[in-house]
DNA sequence: TAATTGTAATTCAAATTTGAATTGAGGGAT
DNA sequence: ATCCCTCAATTCAAATTTGAATTACAATTA
């Protein structure tokens, strides 16, 4: 039994087709197909049942799909492992952050850090949902969230401020809230999918609803991006509403919990010197970043 | 990376030397070498030290051995079930078949089958709808009709015989019909809503409608019971005839195209063990029985 | 010292594998 | 009823991988 051939297998197993497991693991759709033949083949036999919508799993191989997860693990330690004793300073690295903080925060931190460290690749993934770091997913995370998960190790960074805000324009058409019964009859910015906002509120022994909310959006970018263009009032970051010109603050004495901001890497990784390197200069940069209260300037990022 | 190459790297800490490690996977020496390479590019880290007396682990590839070990254990965990799954004949398997064929064909071979093979479960499903064998409704199915669906395996097996039958009673009442043109001023049992019959008989020649006959039921187990108690001239199979006391065959003469008997399985369920051993029983069993002409017995089913 | 043995690396032609493009077929939307 | 989209399967030329033979090298043996 060739392992190749059960990787193959537990990409399709786990996408359900040959097409997206295939993308992913770097190969073709027909060869990918072909090494799950091999493997039936190999076996004596049938674990998936091919069908025009993809490739469903049959009963035996069912029966083998925790077992092939198992192999991953062991795999994903090894990689692990061989990324945490690689010495070499120089290399990629892949740091996971949350869309507003990839999109507004990082950039000028990772431009510093390419001329601090030339030969140090980065590859940004903006993602909301929470890397695995056990599964190598990404180095480094940037959450606002402590992390959770054993054999990850991760450092309290800074906190964000948060603060209910508007644009100019919209103020001066609908006017501004000056207690909490105003400000839910405006138009209020909320997200569709995600409870983030809702659940927020309810901490705060506010009774939020989906239909409360005017306008929504589950994309983050786009939420502050609408904010900005008068389209309702929202909360957002203080350190994002201070570089917007003609953005004002509504209710400035209702005080939102701040979001704090960890990284987070594998232990394993603590011995690369490289992942080590980048985690302290992260650190550094975000740290000095003031991110609690509001301020003229954001950008404080030295070269 | 490439399990393949862990599982090649674990050939080599184990034994030692490419050429052993190599002829134990069962390939050469320099594609063996290369693997290791390979993965070693891939870690970005030397998992052993090459020298004249073989391959020494180093630090590194000391480290990862014992995952890679647990990669095995988990492949040959695999290897296991699959080897388990396809020899194993325990276990259920459900198969399909008409009312008829279930009432008085099968249970006579599912009790010789159950001698057999004591460890297979067999579900039986009486339908008269031809079973959809690719969603897996049933593992088998016993049809009358030539199987046309795709990704369907199919052998024919049998024919049944069928001819034109009353019982004793009903004929001292009411008369043998001695041609077509009396045959048809008798009370004939027929089917409701299907078109069995009355299709069959246009493919004769013979223009039959629904109210020609005089008793109807699409039970098919129903109908055949209304022929044994006198309800009138039907349908019926040799071999359902012959094992009745008192049934008396109609015109002879008259030829009714035998239904033939076909076994079907999905094509995927080729490499169970079980399902082909229950296949090939069905097929021995039914293709012993004298279903084609009349015959005094018709339970030929040797223990 | 020279021959022998066992090792990994190299060479290069042959076999195998690969993937872009195409085909075919079923399901869903219009 | 029709088209369209998305699957898996197939085709075939091109790229890659493979392995028999060979080389290179060091340790061991005669």
């Amino acid at each position: 039994m060739d392992w190749q051939q059960v990787q193959c297998f537990l990409a399709v197993a786990e996408r359900g087709t040959l097409a997206a497991a295939a993308s992913h693991l770097g190969m073709s759709q027909p060869t990918l197909g072909r090494h799950i033949n091999a493997l039936e083949a190999s076996l004596g036999l049938a674990l998936f049942i091919r069908s025009r919508k993809g490739m469903a799993l049959t009963e035996a191989g069912l029966s083998i799909v925790d077992d092939a997860r198992g192999m991953r693990d062991e795999a994903d330690r090894i990689a692990l492992k061989a990324a945490g004793s690689a010495q070499s300073v120089s290399g990629s690295i892949r740091i996971t952050a949350s869309d507003i903080v990839s999109t507004y925060v990082l950039p000028p931190i990772i431009a510093a850090l390419g001329i601090a460290e030339p030969d140090i690749e980065v590859e940004l993934v903006p993602s909301n949902t929470l890397e695995n770091l056990l599964r190598r997913d990404a180095d480094i995370a940037v959450r606002m969230v402590r992390p959770m998960q054993n054999d990850v190790i991760a450092r309290k960074t800074n906190e964000m401020g948060m603060g209910i805000y508007a644009h100019e324009h919209y103020l001066a058409r609908r006017g501004e809230p000056a207690n909490m019964e105003e400000f839910f009859r405006h138009r209020l910015i909320g997200m569709d999918r995600s409870n983030l906002i809702i659940d927020g509120m309810h901490d705060f022994g506010i009774a939020a609803e989906r239909n409360m909310f005017s306008v929504r959006t589950d994309d983050q970018v786009a939420y502050w991006e609408l904010i900005k263009a008068g389209a309702g009032i929202g909360f957002a970051a203080h350190f994002l509403a201070n570089g917007a010109p003609g953005l004002r603050r509504i209710l400035p004495d209702i005080t939102i919990r701040a979001l704090p901001v960890w990284l987070a890497s594998h232990r394993e990784l603590r011995t690369s010197q490289r992942i080590r390197r980048v985690m302290d200069f992260l650190h550094e940069h975000i740290s000095a970043l003031p991110l609690k209260q509001g301020m003229p300037e954001h950008d404080t990022v030295e070269h």
